[in-house]
DNA sequence: CGAAAAGTTGATCTACATCAACGTGCGTGG
DNA sequence: CCACGCACGTTGATGTAGATCAACTTTTCG
């Protein structure tokens, strides 16, 4: 691992994504490349924070993927999500003494990382950024809530087409898929651990979605031929990913700026 | 349902919750006291919000039981979550337009509301709350994730007692449980549907630990005998409920104050 | 008091797990 | 540059946790 302030900035995928639900004043897209700057490397199937350990800072995802997962003391494992470029790790939970899951790269990674205290800073200085910070979390832990209901309620087949078609949607909003096709690097003993089956019953999944033509697959290349139906088998409902950005509702509040603090008539709840 | 300011302001659970994050001042306390003055009150299975709809305000559940819940177009269902007193309903999901889950109570509820606009105001003026607001969406988060390995990698039997030695930790927080007595207002066709099970094996899987001495149940009113072997069972780690308040970790950054970077002054202080 | 909701229990079915064996790509060291 | 080893993928045979179906009892509540 290879620490220190990156010669070169690329475009950042964490801006993208917050860009998708703010349009960020020159101030807070200074303020957000700050956060940025130390930007360290690290191989894959690297721990990026251990189950139990301490929470050391914040992360950003510039880079590469990696898996959150918790295991049982026995060894069954459950991975809760995939964390894709642009993802923060952990913004909250660092308020938390130790962790309770794990972070594991897949892929080489890079990851920039700024110290937790900044977080107050975040809150006192860039309400708006704040915000967007929040709106972030929200969506993750949509999409946690999301992965639930598959786990609970659906089939193993609408398990893994849900699964390719989130995958799809979210690597699209960061410019990480082209003509369907994206990079999948899992192995499906991951698979697996993601979707509460077998790893022999993942593999039999797969080629059911394989040979009715609906995907491809070539390594760690993936191709959906056919989002539709696949989203159909999956009973995918895009709403929890907040894709398409509406105006944002607290963007009068941003406005009119004074927001409320006491005037405001008691809302009448319960429609 | 009766809405406005109560006449009478018991002991909040939120407080109580936030507490054994944070030491509360008494400037924060006001300004929380403040944001559950609106109360209403909602009677047993009545939806406090509905999957697709517009978010109104933030609800804070002041009393009763409410559960979180998603369902898929063919009408499978699953709870992500109950929501108990001292809850946060949709904090920052309220950043979202519309609604990505429902939310229903179980038993006669009392809930206070405030706009959405006045997180900013939290943020700008009282980052101390701001953290703990974080903190307990980080905890919500962390049950969820802790669910998803239930449904994942769990038995039916070792979900049950998860979950059971659950709800049993939270309502000790808020004062709702007495020598291992709690009420657990929850048909089983709930509980189905929040561990992925059918109601029949709900009730095969209580009865197997009813016959075994670990619970009794009567009614609503179930008791734990056995904590210890309950939590052997479901392999239950506390840790990620947080209920140990360690010396916070920001707790110096919030006395040192000035904390990092670029100092601005908080725009926007207390009312 | 009567009807609907909730709980209970046995019989049977099935989606997925487990077990087992083998194929395949590829990184490393000789 | 080959070969050996090992992680990963694949496929068939068989086992089982939990689903489904069905019938009945108990509780709740208007």
């Amino acid at each position: 691992m290879n620490s220190g302030p990156a010669g070169t900035m690329p475009e950042s995928p964490l801006r993208l994504k917050l860009s998708s639900y703010l349009k960020l004043t020159d101030d807070e897209q200074a303020f957000l490349a700050e956060l940025e700057r130390a930007v360290s490397r690290h191989p894959a199937r690297t721990d990026l924070l251990v189950q139990g350990e301490r929470y050391g800072s914040v992360r950003v995802m510039r880079g590469g993927w990696a898996i959150r997962h918790k295991a049982l003391p026995d060894g069954r494992r459950q991975v809760i999500n995939f964390v894709l470029p642009g993802d923060i790790i952990g913004i909250y939970s660092n308020l938390f003494e130790t962790a309770d899951h794990s972070i594991t790269t897949l892929t080489p990674v890079e990851v920039a990382s700024f110290p937790s205290e900044k977080i107050l800073d975040i809150f006192r200085g860039y309400p708006r950024l704040a915000a967007a910070f929040a709106w972030s979390a929200a969506r993750e832990e949509a999409i946690i809530a999301e992965r639930l209901l598959s786990l609970g309620r659906r089939t193993a087949l609408e398990r893994m087409a849900h699964l390719i078609v989130e995958l799809q949607r979210r690597l699209s909003v960061i410019n990480m898929v082209e003509n369907g096709l994206f990079t999948l690097p899992v192995t499906q003993e991951i698979l697996a651990d993601a979707m509460g089956l077998s790893i022999v019953h993942i593999n039999r999944t797969l080629r059911r979605l394989r040979d009715s033509g609906l995907i491809e697959i070539n390594g760690q290349r993936i191709t959906v031929n056919n989002v539709g139906e696949l989203s159909n088998i999956g009973q995918f409902d895009d709403h929890y990913l907040q894709l398409v950005r509406g105006p944002s509702r607290l963007e009068s509040a941003f406005k009119g700026n004074k927001a409320s603090a006491k005037p405001k008539p008691p809302p009448q709840p319960k429609p």
